[in-house]
DNA sequence: GGGTGTACTGAACGCATGTTCAACAGACTA
DNA sequence: TAGTCTGTTGAACATGCGTTCAGTACACCC
């Protein structure tokens, strides 16, 4: 149930080194890389902890791999993909079809959140095409214009990638033994509540910070810490 | 410059208990419970490690003490604090004072996200204060109704946390060298943007939605995993 | 057949780290 | 003074885990 590709080739068909990459991937993005040992990889790949070493030097390394492989199908996705939904709009994908790359999302999610070598790469991909898409909604008018388009995205990301990887005890909010994704669903409409008619009656609040921010103007990036 | 409270008692005032205690919580925070070891906890306190399983039995039982600490240091705050503001208006505090309680929400962030033995209840505070801030602002006017006012609370819970955790990659999409909080703050304005007036111009994408969920009416809680 | 190279394995090594243990110093008590 | 209790330490132990190594099986080539 853990193959990176379910529908299409079996297990038994891959090389080693494949059935080493998928396990790595389905265990560095459910239990994190730094939790993930190189015997568990191997026992579900049906091989020893030395052909992993001897496949891909070291656990950083196959790290590495996994991160360029997984980097690759969801661009290959975006690519291949002709509607405007790109690497950005997961979440919306996920709630439509949660089987479908729910691995290499997931993946994605951790390898942001743990900071692996590819990290930025991720998080670049995201940002600049939910930016596009943001800027584009904005100019055809359906989206309201943003004061600043590259932190709403950032905005985005975050907020996407928050949903994907929310934590137990969050879900949990919602009843002693709710799944991750059940909690998505339910946090999907007040999402979409929000981001169509935001949360606040007035605009009271909004102003009151604008006129703060138009009238101190602090210095941007003070960092006191 | 990692002691819980920097303002009011210096470190070589405290018990060592207190020390290491106070210790733990700042690695805790910053590098995550896995991450932390008990010779850096005992360094930082200026004690042997030995001493540490001494007073505290072990690292998970350590954990366990720092986590009810931490928690009761949030909740008195709350308790103390008598504008309506409670542990769920975390990242508007944070924005407003970053150092005051700044580790201690820290703390709490990770703890959430690594789902320590006290998450759940951390995770609870956070969102039954969010909900009653919510149907509060709901019924005096300044929020809109809400579909799913504890989903919302969630939804908030869920974007805060994330916001004061935002990985290093995403908040390098600003800029190669920025920090954690100068990312927050520039997101800030955007999510109040948001939260005023939304994303969205117009309620095609909501009202879409709304109709499937008549229709379709699917039973909730399908986890076909 | 003999040589060479590749896939693969089990055992072992080395290091990090949580934990245990024996010991010591000082305070308090009898 | 002797005894005991607490705070504290350094060394050692045990375990987990990444990695190394010697060796086996098998294929391909001469």
């Amino acid at each position: 149930m853990r193959s990176v590709h379910p529908d299409d080739r079996a297990d038994a068909d891959l090389t080693a080194q494949a059935k080493i990459r998928n396990a790595a991937i389905a265990q560095f993005a459910t239990d994190g890389f730094q939790k993930t040992n190189l015997r568990a990889i191997a026992a579900e790949a049906g091989v020893s902890a030395s052909l992993v070493i001897h496949h891909f030097g070291s656990k950083e390394k196959l790290r590495m791999i996994c991160d360029e492989y997984v980097l690759e199908v969801l661009l290959a996705r975006t690519r291949s993909d002709s509607s405007v939904t790109g690497m950005r709009d997961v979440v919306s994908e996920y709630l439509a079809d949660p089987t479908e790359y729910h691995l290499e999302v997931q993946y994605m999610a951790r390898a942001i959140a743990e900071d692996s070598p590819a990290a930025a790469r991720f998080a670049d991909s995201m940002v600049n095409e939910s930016e596009a898409i943001l800027r584009a909604g904005i100019l055809d008018g359906s989206m309201r214009p943003s004061s600043d388009p590259r932190a709403l995205a950032v905005l985005t990301v975050l907020t996407s990638l928050a949903m994907l990887t929310i934590p137990r005890a969050l879900a949990r909010a919602f009843g002693p033994d709710i799944s991750g994704p059940a909690a998505m669903k339910r946090i999907a409409l007040p999402t979409l509540e929000i981001y169509t008619h935001g949360l606040y009656a007035n605009d009271t609040f909004l102003t009151a910070v604008t006129d703060l921010l138009v009238t101190a103007q602090p210095d941007q990036g003070s960092n006191d810490d």
